[in-house]
DNA sequence: TTGTATGCGTTATCAA
DNA sequence: TTGATAACGCATACAA
């Protein structure tokens, strides 16, 4: 069959084959002018992108990917890109993204890892040199590792994996608690609650260890159990006992505002009420917050909360939340950087980079009122 | 030069030929074994597949785009992903793009039209099939026209333009802000203040029509200014005076909640204070109860207000605030529905899909206390 | 049912 | 400097 010429009304995207009939040269030098490399004499270059322009040319990079094949398209598998934790990392990651020339794929894996598997398997398939992720498991990273075995460069955002070779970016969760809870035990609290979303499928086991008599926790590393060890480290250095009545933890994923203002309200709701309560996440403080409304609590004079996550209402609430904040936006570019350092190169053993935290001190916490029961 | 075996530290991803060599057969065979396309013996087919499993084969997307046409891949082009809205509208987008087997390429426009177009052409370049995005300019509108014109249909998110022969996803703002002005003149209120960030280059002029005396706007068809022009119809219908003193614009792009601040403080520091508030956005809405607090007047007995969007902390705070509600959520659904409607060939003429919004009634707003001057 | 050969749009190699 | 041609990985037309 002839090859016709290429009608005007058509909607077929002119290629380098098209640029290079019209403009009377070859594909290779019309390929050259437009792709910008090689050798070609000046005025065949201005020839070329004429025609190039008076056709609409515009390149394939698809094309191009398949013969150099870099596609530069990462991945970013984040657990809800309508949480603004989320949200603003993956603006972090599309400004670096930006500046490195690359644009990035979206995925929401919801916090399940069959979805985040098959996200993972996609974005692979489509060829992306690297992938950010927020793992939905700590320990079912096989998929993971599976990018890695063919080259493609995994970096882990806000939840680190013992069980992968790979660089992870987050923060001192234990640390950030520590300090919070410090907060409340400075200001002469000692029966402090904790709200904290927990995802079931890893839900920690609190145990009495049998020689410091201490409550602990067991569980893998996720940021929210980081955090419940932190706030039992805080109290146990202080030699103020924990009581497990006092730590509520929602199920992660099923646990909207609603679910832990429910949760809240049970944990505040009891005899020996506590007199301050730590809520471990932006959910959970947004219930913890609603509970205290509800149930007529004064903040803070009836009870003191910290928060997590310094959300744009923290200050327009009255009275204006403590929190514990971080920064998703340098979480998202520091994931990014080190996701394009791996992608150009770098071999080195895998970071774990962590970002500081601070204890934002505002009107929702005081010190402890009428004098009580110690612990 | 001979083709080597290829080894198994290799960090190249195998292909179809490799698992055909490494399974005994044809490329022709193992492709359509692993594409499931074509006839292949069981006991082969098989065969094929098992290798492809030990060999860790994943399919080359890329490649096969090239031959077979689509990317499975849309673009979603918003102003800023870390905001609430666009991170929702997003949501909606990549909910409804799993459904149908693709996924979204991000980008932030910042409201630049240069960044946006770069960012069309990349996605282009990328070969989506398809773009929903909220554009920058309702004028300026080039490159999505050549985006169609290589077809590659468009869909605006928010914001519609007259200019562009395609579907747009919007709400009534007109109606919207119509419907919070009634609420407040309801209520007695004659002096009614309105906040609006606007785009600085489509800065809307206020004219006073020569036949009717009142107050009207001029400018081009975005959210913001038909939100003005709703408040300005509410306020003529019920024949009370507009005066441009009751007006404020922030320049969007340069307005963040502390900007806004300022010219809610603008706004309700002056002799005759406007008796309500209307802001037109939710960084406006924002500013406007920090400059209130700040201010310390007291809401709604001082001053009513009603804000845009029902964001998470419109409840958290005290009073809880009156609002126009939309769905972003909605609106990033009805987006990505359209545009598969166009993927999947449907050409009838563009269709502009109005979502409903909800005017919230909370205890932002109260009846005027005082009686003062009518208008 | 299986295999061979070719094309998708680019870029790279080589010879002219 | 330019041009003919091969190759990227996959899917298909056609031959066997």
């Amino acid at each position: 069959m002839s090859r016709e010429v290429r009608g005007n009304g058509d909607r077929r995207k002119p290629t380098v084959t098209d640029v290079a009939r019209e403009a009377g040269v070859s594909v290779a030098t019309a390929g050259r002018a437009l792709g910008n490399y090689g050798k070609v004499r000046p005025e065949l270059r201005e020839r070329v992108l004429a025609t190039a322009e008076r056709l609409g040319y515009s390149p394939n990079v698809v094309a191009r990917s398949m013969r150099s094949g870099g596609t530069r398209s990462i991945g970013f598998v984040g657990v809800d890109i309508s949480n603004p934790f989320f949200a603003i990392a993956m603006r972090g990651v599309c400004d670096v993204a930006r500046e490195e020339g690359y644009e990035p794929i979206l995925a929401n894996s919801d916090d399940r890892i069959d979805i985040e598997r098959t996200a993972v398997r996609v974005l692979l398939e489509k060829q992306v040199e690297g992938i950010v992720v927020s793992p939905t498991s700590v320990s079912d990273v096989e998929h993971l590792e599976r990018a890695q075995s063919v080259g493609v460069p995994i970096v882990l955002l806000d939840r680190a994996s013992a069980g992968l070779h790979a660089d992870s970016v987050v923060i001192d969760n234990v640390g950030a608690a520590r300090v919070a809870v410090d907060h409340l035990l400075d200001l002469g609290h000692r029966r402090i609650g904790l709200l904290a979303s927990i995802d079931p499928a890893e839900r920690p086991r609190f145990v009495l260890d049998g020689r410091t008599k201490r409550l602990t926790v067991r569980g893998v590393a996720r940021p929210s159990i980081e955090r419940i060890r932190g706030y039992l480290a805080a109290l146990a250095d202080r030699e103020v006992d924990a009581a497990e009545r006092y730590l509520r933890c929602p199920p992660l994923g099923e646990t909207g505002p609603a679910e832990a203002e429910e949760e809240a309200r049970q944990l505040l709701d009891q005899s020996q009420r506590p007199t301050a309560v730590f809520a471990a996440d932006n959910v959970t403080t947004h219930g913890l917050f609603l509970a205290c409304r509800r149930l007529g609590l004064r903040v803070p004079d009836d009870v003191s909360i910290v928060g997590f996550d310094d959300l744009d209402w923290t200050v327009l609430v009255d009275p204006p939340l403590t929190v514990v904040a971080q920064s998703p936006l340098d979480m998202g570019r520091a994931a990014a950087q080190r996701l394009f350092a791996r992608i150009k190169g770098d071999e080195s053993a895998p970071e774990r980079v962590v970002l500081p935290t601070s204890l934002i001190t505002r009107g929702s916490t005081a010190r402890r009122g009428r004098a009580s029961r110690g612990a």
